[in-house]
DNA sequence: TTCCAGGCGTATC
DNA sequence: GATACGCATGGA
């Protein structure tokens, strides 16, 4: 991994990674795409972007912004600013995927038509590895929800205890006393995974390191995580490249594109694959 | 007004 | 095991 520290910024050169792409793209709700003209922006010292976003990985912040070198080329300059060179390596290097060669993957997935058509689509999409507490939370609120409306609702979250809480804070909740998350149904639902992992029942170590059906079928018995939401608690929270979480939209794309099944390029990444073709699916009738 | 959103629990057959 | 329905909330 080739990187740069410039003063309190980590500089790198990286094909196969686009902003907007890998944090606007439904794996994760808590980045903001920012203003030139923005607070965060003039923070940068002058740095030129073509892109910014702010956000977090659990209570971590960063500010990171992409700037594409010259005209034809596929590289960008992505900067990591005020963070520290530790941070760097021991979160957000991991947390982007940078150890993975996305070119790589993408030619595997491109011996099938449509995802060569998914890659091309949006080539510049990465997997984020979330925190897992985060993942599970995240994706038990998005359950019969749309996007902007789970960031709203993970924005209160964080925004009423002052960052992401643990599973013990959330655990001395109440139903009533999360109605300023307007969360609806599913506040009962956050209650019980916490309550679970803050009495012990359940460890999401413990179940990131089970086989994938077991960890399906441990997650499943906190109230409000079925097939679906197990699924992305696993790919997101827990990096299992094999699990395939199915929505109404990858419906769509199974009907549409795979009546007969997945192609067998994306075995073993089966996930990742699902995050250009959710991706594709959601833009192209746009 | 009705429909829909990165689904799931429950009842019923 | 399959299918039908209700569920909180808010934007289109």
């Amino acid at each position: 991994m080739n990187y740069k520290v410039n003063g309190s910024d980590i500089v790198l050169i990286q094909r196969d990674f686009d902003l907007d792409e890998t944090l606007d793209c439904g794996q994760a709700f808590r980045w903001e795409r920012i203003n030139k003209d923005s607070r965060e922006a003039v923070s940068m010292s002058g740095i030129e972007f073509d892109k910014a976003y702010k956000g977090y990985r659990l209570n971590t912040p960063l500010l990171i912004s992409q700037r594409k070198i010259g005209k034809n080329s596929d590289e960008s300059q992505i900067t990591l600013h005020n963070t520290s060179e530790g941070d760097f390596l021991e979160i957000w290097a991991d947390y982007f995927d940078l150890e993975t060669d996305y070119s790589a993957l993408k030619r595997e997935f491109s011996s099938d038509d449509t995802m060569s058509s998914a890659c091309k689509f949006a080539p510049g999409i990465r997997m984020l590895k979330q925190d897992k507490w985060e993942a599970l939370c995240s994706f038990i609120i998005s359950q019969n929800n749309n996007i902007p409306r789970i960031k709203g609702i993970i924005s209160r979250l964080c925004g009423h205890y002052g960052g992401f809480p643990s599973y013990d804070e959330l655990a001395e909740e109440s139903v009533e006393s999360l109605a300023f998350l307007r969360a609806g149904f599913r506040a009962k639902y956050l209650i019980d995974a916490a309550k679970k992992l803050s009495e012990g029942e359940l460890d999401l170590d413990d179940i990131a390191s089970m086989d994938l059906e077991s960890a399906r079928k441990s997650l499943m018995t906190i109230k409000g995580v079925g097939p679906k939401v197990a699924e992305c608690a696993l790919l997101y929270g827990m990096y299992r490249t094999d699990a395939f979480p199915i929505d109404v939209w990858i419906k769509r794309v199974m009907a549409e594109y795979y009546p007969n099944g997945l192609p067998d390029c994306i075995k073993g990444k089966e996930g990742i694959a699902q995050q250009y073709l959710f991706h594709y699916i959601r833009n192209i009738e746009k």
